[in-house]
RNA sequence: GGUCCCGUAGCUCAGCUGGAUAGAGCAACAGCCUUCUAAGCUGUGGGUCGCGCGUUCGAAUCGCGCCGGGAUCACCA
């Protein structure tokens, strides 16, 4: 990398002419802004109490010394004590040769170390998917990209949340309202006939609420004392107690609900590789605390409930087993940890969760640390941000869900009507036609929800549908199609064939190096995604991308260039842009198309 | 109330490991298709970077204090 090239220099500079040592950090080096000729400036202000001379002085000084020990630099210029320096046009081309066309380019290669577990998604299994998992799931599969793109081995793996209070909701509304109605004869998604009970289930609920408040009772009490709720704690004691007709039930609900998630899932185009299930971990969660308690690490209270005692870390006591002995939400996240320990010997586990979970998970860590878990400083929590409708929080109870199959459906007719449109469409067979709105509707949702910093909350109004112009999923995937086109014909005329073997000496336009500089970036852009764990610094790369290409585009002919050297740097340049938009677009998990 | 997060253009978002006149998109307005796909390109207008104080040669960025919004603190998940 140039940059830590021109650092060393730098410092090298430094104490050549001032005969003074300094570190690198104390070197402000960065891209130099776009209105300002130059490709990396180097602020001196920080230098001056080791030069002794004006801002401009020591610029100048050190910007000879640069360019005198550097061929990479061309020239520089000072400007109010900024020092800006002027890459030459062979560097940048060098660069281009040796990168375009290389499958590798951006990627680190596998390194040695043990695998890392992501685990994202995590549904209940009593609605369906809506947005916000829409999101988990988003981020979850481009993580895993992004990390393996640094050269890390990732295991995905999804932990279903299918036993509780919840499942059994929608098993009881199902057994009295139900008449063994199947998603088959019903034609809907399980997952969804599953949700149409749970709602079901939460409507009489509150009726019966409202009825026993009327008796006089307070709020608190009528949840507690309806009938409804006490016949699904009951379903949770049978399920508890393996009653033959309850599990079965259970099996055949959560049957369905799989079925309809996997349907979500493919259309998504998201997968795992391993699925755990918190009817099984949250066995080995039992196992764990009972042994921490044998071992002093955990306390036990007079009524039988088992706690940990964090007060010492300025957090509260946190209760792992419940005084009949059952387990909390808490008790299968420890036993998952450790399975997925011992499956894997993971490096690192990561947690794509909402950051409502974010105490949750801080504690889950400490408990695992007071159980003398080395692991467990290597848990991290990817703590991502709400999406949030106009009228605030998205609440399934309330019905003021957007819904994943709904959403993508929306966007594969959006795709299509807009395609149609633009009769961009017309010449496609059907079958390339329907997989066009689908890459097109997907790429667009996709984009739009990755684009966002993670950790932040983000908007969604379902009013607006999400762009096709502008900072969208469409755009860049329309600056790909553009460039595979023109590869098409440059193919057809013959030229391209010389392609590889161009020397490429010839000088840069401006708009030319400007893309060549994005391009540059990419390998450390795939790094900063990896060490902060963000799609969304890949979204704004490529978009900034693909925007100087169309600047580009728009400006300068390639096919018609006559002067063979530019016609193969131009082309060149086309293809290997087209190259990273591909790379970037698929660590997003979006696809691009070879014509839209 | 304790802890944590957020507050940048009318709207949605970048920029935040301190650096030069704070950037995009949408929306509005004005241009560009006998030239490689106009889902594009160019231009105009639009900002007390929530407020105040401090650190610094320099603060949207760091610190402290307010104001506003959110999350969380369950024998829920």
């Amino acid at each position: 990398m140039i940059e830590q090239k021109l650092l060393e220099k730098a410092c090298t500079a430094i104490h050549q002419l001032y005969e003074q040592k300094v570190s690198q950090d104390l070197i402000g080096l960065e891209k130099t802004k776009r209105e300002i000729i130059g490709d990396y400036t180097l602020v001196v202000f920080p230098l001056l109490k080791l030069s002794h001379k004006s801002p401009e002085a020591t610029a100048q000084e050190i910007g000879n010394y640069l360019s005198q020990s550097m061929p990479e630099i061309a020239e520089f210029n000072v400007i109010k004590g900024f020092l800006n320096l002027i890459l030459s046009d062979k560097f940048w081309l060098d660069f281009l040769k040796k990168n375009a066309g290389k499958s590798q380019f951006g990627f680190r290669k596998l390194r040695p170390d043990r695998p890392v577990v992501l685990e994202f998604s995590s549904p209940n299994t009593n609605k369906p998917l809506h947005l916000g998992h829409i999101r988990n799931n988003l981020l979850g599969h481009s993580l895993s990209e992004i990390l393996k793109a640094n050269g890390f081995k990732v295991i995905k793996v999804n932990l279903v949340n299918d036993r509780g209070i919840h499942i059994c909701k929608s098993m009881l509304a199902y057994q009295k309202w139900g008449n063994n109605e199947t998603p088959f004869a019903a034609g809907i998604k399980g997952d969804h006939l599953i949700g149409k009970y749970y709602v079901l289930f939460n409507k009489h609920f509150r009726d019966e609420i409202h009825s026993l408040m009327e008796k006089g009772l307070t709020e608190e009490e009528a949840e507690k004392q309806a009938p409804l709720i006490i016949e699904a704690q009951e379903i949770l004691r049978k399920w508890e107690a393996r009653d033959n007709g309850t599990v079965d039930l259970w099996r055949k609900m959560n049957g369905w609900v799989y079925d309809g998630f996997n349907k979500t899932y493919q259309n998504l185009g998201i997968s795992f590789d391993k699925i755990y299930y918190e009817s099984n971990t949250y066995l080995m969660g039992k196992e764990l605390i009972m042994e921490g308690l044998e071992r002093e690490m955990l306390i036990k209270k007079e009524d039988g409930s088992i706690w940990a005692d964090l007060r010492n870390e300025g957090l509260d006591e946190k209760l792992l087993l419940r005084s009949d002995g059952t387990s909390v939400y808490m008790t299968q996240d420890i036993g998952t940890a450790q399975l997925r320990y011992d499956d894997f010997r993971p490096s690192s586990m990561i947690y794509v969760v909402g950051n409502e979970q974010n105490y949750h998970f801080d504690v889950l860590q400490r408990i695992l640390k007071k159980l003398g878990k080395e692991y467990a400083s290597h848990i991290y929590h990817l703590s991502y941000g709400m999406v949030e409708l106009p009228q605030g929080k998205m609440k399934s109870r309330e019905g003021t869900v957007v819904d994943a199959d709904d959403l993508m459906d929306e966007m594969f007719k959006t795709a299509e009507s807009t395609t149609r449109e633009l009769g961009k469409a017309d010449e496609l067979p059907e079958e390339e036609s329907r997989q066009l709105f689908r890459t097109i509707g997907l790429g667009a949702l996709k984009y739009f929800i990755l684009k966002v910093d993670p950790k932040k909350n983000m908007l969604f109004d379902p009013k607006e549908s999400i762009d096709f112009n502008g900072n969208t999923g469409p755009f860049i995937q329309y600056t790909f199609a553009r460039i595979q086109s023109l590869l098409r014909k440059a193919m057809s005329s013959g030229y391209a064939k010389e392609r590889v073997q161009g020397s490429l000496h010839t000088s840069l336009l401006p708009l030319e190096k400007e893309t060549i500089k994005k391009l540059y970036l990419f390998p450390e852009i795939v790094k900063q995604a990896g060490v902060e764990m963000s799609p969304a610094i890949i979204a704004n790369y490529v978009y900034d991308l693909a925007k100087g290409f169309n600047q580009f585009y728009q400006e300068i002919p390639v096919l018609k260039e006559e002067n063979k050297e530019k016609f193969v740097l131009r082309l060149t340049l086309v293809s290997f842009t087209g190259e990273v938009i591909q790379k970037s677009m698929n660590l997003l998990g979006i696809d691009v198309p070879p014509k839209m």
